[in-house]
RNA sequence: GCGGGCGUGGCGGAAUGGCAGACGCGCCAGCCUUAGGAGCUGGUAGGGUUAUCCCCUAUGGAGGUUCAAAUCCUCUCGCCCGCACCA
């Protein structure tokens, strides 16, 4: 109160703070009031859960795991998180005065490149830069008033976090999961590090967008791959996905039926596979290409004519960036190879290229080429004089007879469907059907096979910097690749003096780290320096919460599967693929290892929408950041909370108006003063909820606010719609500032104000809930928090009378009252008692009555 | 090129077949006040008008289905996102 005091005499003249006081109410002061309660929240330790003691044994229907993608920890939060977290928060409030147990833990995802840069920069060690990062994050957190279990708070740079990620990939090494192969790999020549396929946008480093460049490294995957068809199928467990998350999580994948066909090099002992959508189409190959990477290629070449020029392609399309070879529209190249494949449909032979559209990354790297039915063979045909050949025509009807194709005028490939040409005993036949034919006759043959192919690449792990948890591998001269016993994790991160990248990882520079003795043979052996991509870590963190200080495993068994899968997960939609499929990708590995109970780690997922500000994303190098701290600084979270909510649907990008969360201020303003009158001017009765006598203007009261109860509480758990939520308290507290001068004289109306004020202060609660508790404090009950959410009372939601409204041919030409329980025939007898709608039908003969009850009644009219 | 989303007042948005514009911002007016960047009350889509009355038009555009369309269907324009030589 003291410094209440004081800050009011600086910021106004006295006799204007007396002013006020004499009206015995103090000002909504948030920062006073939130930090009371924060503490509050802090000391009784209010949202720890504990695990249940027979958790293997425990009711599981009234737990709710709810999570938010956990902050990488660079700076300070903005304001997606605080959307993020204040989302989360409002579900988890929610939830828990539900009579849910609500699990709400939060962490760091700590490791990663730009602690490292800022290193490299300050000079500060990594680890003290995160920490740094991390107390700020934890403060501001606290500052927001969100609802979290911190007991439970873990960075995955912890080495007792990072030990358990090093024993996931022993395991995952020892089912062949993890594996090292030297491959072309995509490099950052800025970040100095390889990375996953799915770190390159458009050709360009993710992080840095400097373009990446291709090299060929040994380099530790995962083999996502194998479990392409699950993470497809299991879809379908999932309750409530964005469907565009998950369709582009399908498109990532990008599974696709054919066939695998397998073609013979003429005069060599070669055979090469390759994979075709459009097995149809065989007939219609008149070339065949290769991958300019292609193992074969040498091999094909190697003493013929044609070996410097396919040489020299090759070499140039290795320099090509992947930016330049991405570039769709470019004119096709290639070299012949001199050497012919045997098409094994026809025993055709056909000449074979090397073309740098054949990507070596897809299906075989080799493809046979269809030139009147793709169009970029048909582009690459024209180009080299190859022969068009249409089998597949547009213009036939099934069963008719064949004739020879136009291949030769073509102007363009023919990629829909139609019937069969040109292609033996097939003709006439459907192609659909034809490419099912031929790939029988292919498996009968020994020639192919039905396949599937998938976009998805395995996932590569390595990377080539400091700030990460290390392989757990040893590489031995005698006994080769040794993994690292499991007693012996963790792998500690060693100290080094450089964290600059020189193209391997900084750890390789410390001589006592990298020679160490080979667990198998005792001989001298050389530890691996990469570290693992951060996103292993990010994939099982939601599983260590549930029992995040065992030292003895990752965690229990029957802790994880009681407390997962978590029912709500809440983040961006830029994780769509990334995060979101590795973590899901890893549970399905867990599962089959047996470590737990489900092969899917979220069953809801919740996107939300970015916030934008002068028409852009927030970016610093916009410049046009709005930082959090500044406004709880002057509003306080409870304003920040609600305004970042009211902003629009949650799932929507929305534009942040600096005026906008004035006007919030203001409404938590108008609450503070409409509860304080009310706790002031009426007394406590106890609780008298049966309002069934009261006089009108009350009793209207009295309804409004129990279908705002019905509102709120459907906005939130059914849609989360937050910002309907909040306006319809913005109604009730309209409706009571209107009313509230009248009843404040009976008692009667006294006791409905106290029962509005109970009701505002309890539904805004999961919004803003430091002011509401203080509120709920002065009206004179305790702990709002774990208050029993209000029910509405169902005599009170419905209104005796609604407004039925008069249309004559569609148009609104009048409205009256009609009581709630009025049949079709009262209605329309409402309707023609109207004196307008008489003037509106008069002369006019109605020729249909339409009636519906509760909105409106329609005449149609002649 | 393929896939997905969005388009409503000056602005953020509400309304999921049934009164378009809830709620908030901004703006205008009144009250209160020595004073207001405070508070309270009212008004605010556009056009017409005989002006507290009444009418017309309006949800990117054009058609359609329906008694009734912001909402469903077809085409079209614009913006955003994802994927992109994937055989």
């Amino acid at each position: 109160m003291r410094f209440f005091w004081r800050y009011r005499r600086r910021c106004f003249p006295a006799s204007f703070a007396a002013d006020i006081m004499s009206a015995a109410m103090d000002r909504y002061n948030p920062h006073e009031l939130e930090s009371r309660w924060q503490r509050v929240w802090r000391e009784e330790k209010s949202f720890e859960v504990p695990n249940p003691s027979e958790p293997a044994a425990a009711d599981r229907s009234k737990k709710s795991y709810v999570l938010e993608m956990l902050p990488y920890p660079s700076g300070s939060l903005h304001m997606g998180h605080v959307k993020n977290y204040t989302m989360g928060d409002v579900i988890a409030r929610f939830r828990f005065r539900n009579g849910f147990t609500v699990f709400h833990p939060m962490g760091y995802d700590a490791f990663g490149l730009p602690a490292e840069n800022a290193a490299i920069n300050t000079g500060l060690h990594p680890a003290q830069l995160t920490r740094i990062n991390t107390d700020n994050i934890n403060q501001q957190l606290h500052r927001l008033g969100v609802s979290i279990d911190w007991s439970r708070e873990l960075a995955t740079c912890d080495p007792e976090y990072y030990k358990w990620t090093q024993y996931f990939f022993l395991r995952f090494f020892e089912r062949g999961l993890a594996y090292r192969k030297e491959a072309a790999v995509n490099w950052c020549p800025s970040c100095a590090t390889v990375l996953a396929n799915e770190q390159v946008l458009q050709g360009a480093c993710e992080r840095c967008d400097t373009d990446v460049e291709t090299r060929s490294l040994a380099q530790w995957f995962f083999r996502i791959t194998d479990y392409a068809e699950r993470l497809l199928e299991d879809f379908e467990l999932l309750e409530s996905w964005p469907e565009r998350v998950i369709t582009m999580q399908r498109n990532w994948i990008g599974r696709s039926e054919g066939a695998e066909v397998i073609f013979r090099v003429e005069d060599m002992d070669i055979d090469i596979p390759v994979f075709t959508t459009r097995p149809d189409t065989l007939f219609g190959a008149t070339f065949f290409l290769l991958a300019p990477e292609h193992e074969l290629v040498d091999t094909l070449v190697a003493g013929t004519p044609r070996e410097q020029a396919v040489r020299e392609y090759a070499m140039r399309t290795r320099l090509k960036t992947a930016v330049d070879r991405a570039e769709t529209d470019r004119e096709k190249t290639g070299e012949f190879t001199g050497r012919y494949a045997t098409n094994p449909v026809n025993s055709e032979k056909i000449p074979i290229y090397v073309s740098d559209y054949v990507l070596m990354e897809y299906g075989t790297g080799a493809i046979m080429s269809v030139p009147a039915h793709d169009q970029r063979d048909f582009e690459f045909a024209r180009k080299f004089g190859i022969e068009v050949r249409e089998v597949v025509s547009g213009r036939l009807e099934e069963g008719e007879a064949a004739e020879l194709g136009d291949g030769a005028t073509m102007n363009a490939a023919f990629e829909a469907g139609g019937v069969m040409v040109n292609s033996g005993s097939f003709d006439g036949m459907n192609n659909l059907e034809a490419g099912r034919a031929i790939t029988r006759w292919l498996e009968s043959e020994g020639k192919g096979k039905a396949a599937v192919s998938y976009r998805l690449r395995d996932w590569l792990v390595s990377r080539q910097r400091y700030w990460g948890a290390p392989i757990p591998i040893i590489y031995c001269e005698k006994c080769g690749v040794v993994p690292v016993p499991e007693q012996d994790l963790p792998v500690l991160l060693p100290e080094v003096e450089d964290y600059a990248p020189r193209g391997q990882s900084p750890i390789a520079a410390n001589l006592d780290f990298v020679n160490t003795v080979c667990p198998g043979c005792e001989g001298a052996a050389r530890r691996e320096t990469d570290t693992m991509d951060t996103f292993v870590d990010s994939s099982w963190y939601f599983l260590r919460y549930t029992d995040p200080h065992n030292n003895a495993e990752a965690f229990n068994r029957n802790v994880v599967n009681y407390w997962m899968p978590v029912d709500q997960y809440i983040g961006g939609v830029e994780h769509a693929i990334l995060h979101l499929m590795y973590a899901r990708f890893f549970t399905k590995v867990l599962y089959d290892l047996d470590m737990v109970d489900f092969p899917e780690p979220f069953h809801n997922l919740f996107t939300q929408g970015m916030i934008y500000y002068r028409g852009a994303k927030m970016s610093k190098s916009k410049g046009n950041v709005v930082n959090p701290d500044e406004h709880v600084e002057k509003y306080g979270a409870d304003t920040l909370r609600l305004y970042i909510l009211f902003m629009g649907p949650p799932e929507l990008d929305v534009e942040w108006q600096d005026q906008g969360i004035e006007g919030t201020y203001r409404f938590l303003g108008r609450v503070w003063r409409l509860v304080n009158e009310v706790v002031e001017r009426t007394a406590d009765t106890g609780y008298t909820p049966d309002f069934t006598g009261v006089e009108k203007r009350a009793l209207k009261l009295v309804r409004k606010s129990n279908q705002t109860i019905a509102k709120v509480t459907a906005d939130i758990s059914e849609r989360y719609r937050f910002n309907t939520a909040i306006s319809a308290v913005m109604e009730l507290v309209n409706d009571s500032y209107l009313a509230k001068d009248a009843l404040f004289e009976t008692d009667e109306g006294g006791g409905v104000l106290r029962f509005m004020a109970r009701t505002v202060v309890s539904l805004l609660d999961p919004f803003a809930p430091h002011i509401c508790a203080e509120l709920w404090e002065r009206l004179g009950h305790e702990r709002l928090w774990e208050e029993t959410w209000p029910k509405a009372d169902e005599r009170f939601i419905q209104e005796e009378t609604y407004e039925l409204v008069l249309q004559v041919n569609g148009k609104v030409r009048d409205r009256v009252q009609a009581p709630a329980n009025a049949g079709k025939d009262d209605l329309l007898e409402l309707a023609r008692g109207s004196q307008k709608i008489a003037t509106c039908t008069e002369g006019k003969k109605v020729v249909k009555e339409i009636v519906i009850p509760g909105r409106l009644v329609n005449l149609v009219v002649k």
